[in-house]
DNA sequence: TGAATAGTGTCTGTGAGACAATATTAT
DNA sequence: ATAATATTGTCTCACAGACACTATTCA
């Protein structure tokens, strides 16, 4: 083997084709809140998370939904660029708050090839897309059951209801942490069923201790709605007065208020950065 | 284009050279809890954690020190099979805990080409490797400190002291993730810097809610000694009683006794799996 | 005996959970 | 007036922080 005096000469002969390549993409679970109209005129909108799905229309998985993605294009973005490119080409916004989420890389995940994917969180405020997304299509969260460690998820958009289950395996020598195995999917490409639970989770577990809520919310706010956003993503009713302790010092109240809903008026919030 | 009527047809035809490829590594920061020896017979020792670093016989950054770490074979195995495989040759031993970190991906992360880095976390108690360790050394965690944001961690073995700086800067739209951007650094290879810091801020955030402290641990251990390892981890000291509260049903009593320390002799526990 | 760690008791303040009470609007 | 949500008050209980005290060993 020759032997080198610098790293300059050694690169200069360094053939990178010597090791076994694979290609990457980023794929990016996008999720937001949408109100289901009001039945009655003195109800608050019901909230909800949603979440974009494409549906396929090349094979694999032709006309399966999945979540948005692309290659990775290795010799000019990192995987985070390639996530935001994805995003801007499918809503059309460049300032999206977005989290890496997990590396996913089953051996058959593609039946393609060897594709490692690395998934991403975005959080966004519905109220900013303001053109339909031509191709995506966003699918209301409508439950999450966890029971004997699996959890169904159940999707809907107008036309197409999606229910699959995971099941969470403990691994073994853990006491918290879960392999997640597919047991019912017949809508979602890939495995991007897995995906989407992870990013669920995330959000779940971080929302109570960090602000990440806020990239969902309009600028402007009434605490209900805050406080229904919260229900929505930790899956639990919450009382008044406890949410608005918590919630104290991470906004301010303004002198407007939102009044014609046929009930009492309310103040409007906004998102109070510092002051832990 | 050509139409195809099902996944087989298409894949038979799918040449997977299209999409530009790049290889892979799964690196691994292992992480242990070493003890310092007692200078005053009845003192009790020091504890610390400490780390496994390789020097980088080959360019690039010869000389310089680097995490356990290796290519994915995108063939035959899984990021975490390859991490595993890694740790295997490293330290012989095949259970370790391990749990994925991050995807680095800088463009120039590697100056060969362009190499997608999967990091993972491994908790390994110390006394469970006999043999000497051929390539790699242990290096003492010796200090972790953090000032306006940025992070001076000093780590030693018994011939060389390892100092470098890490600056978290707030990311742009976020009030708690944070861009490392490595501020000074003379020793360490690649971004490992960066994977280090990751993973001594993971475990820190992991140890109060979850039990992966115990992967450190060996199976019979004083409450003295855990609550070192809480305290080295944290980087704090605390208060007898509240951690005695707080791990009390985590661990269980034995019958045992540690003896001949020059004081009080302390009952043994060992980790009790489940009760919330 | 003294220095060191082991282990327990208990007071206090903080904060979440729970429930109650009052306020205000559109129909 | 009524139904709905908005907003605040307050009681209780759990628990972490703090400090004090007792126990036990080896040189």
């Amino acid at each position: 083997m020759k032997e080198y005096n610098s790293e300059e000469e050694f690169l200069k002969d360094y053939d990178s084709s010597i090791f076994d390549k694979l290609s990457m993409t980023s794929d990016i679970i996008v999720i937001s809140i949408s109100s289901k109209d009001k039945s009655d005129y003195r109800r608050t909108d019901k909230k909800m998370m949603s979440i974009l799905l494409s549906k396929r229309n090349d094979y694999p998985y032709k006309g399966k939904w999945c979540l948005p993605g692309g290659f990775l294009n290795p010799k000019t973005e990192t995987l985070e660029e390639c996530a935001r490119r994805v995003l801007k080409r499918e809503t059309n916004l460049s300032d999206i708050y977005l989290e890496q989420l997990y590396t996913f890389d089953g051996l058959n995940r593609d039946p393609r090839m060897r594709i490692v994917s690395t998934s991403f969180i975005a959080l966004v405020d519905k109220n900013r897309l303001k053109s339909r997304v031509e191709y995506a299509s966003w699918f209301d969260v409508i439950s999450v059951n966890e029971k004997n460690n699996i959890v169904e998820i159940t999707l809907s958009n107008e036309e197409e209801t999606i229910i699959f289950s995971i099941k969470k395996e403990l691994r073994k020598g853990s006491t918290d942490r879960y392999n997640f195995i597919t047991k019912k999917n017949d809508k979602i490409a890939f495995d991007h069923d897995k995906v989407i639970l992870a990013g669920i989770e995330r959000l779940k577990n971080k929302i109570n201790y960090t602000d990440i809520v806020f990239n969902m919310m309009p600028e402007y706010f009434t605490l209900g709605e805050l406080q229904q956003v919260y229900e929505v993503i930790l899956g639990k009713k919450l009382l008044d007065p406890a949410f608005r302790r918590i919630i104290a010092n991470k906004v301010e109240k303004t002198d407007k208020m939102k009044t014609g809903e046929g009930h009492r008026p309310s103040y409007l919030f906004r998102y109070k950065k510092n002051e832990n």
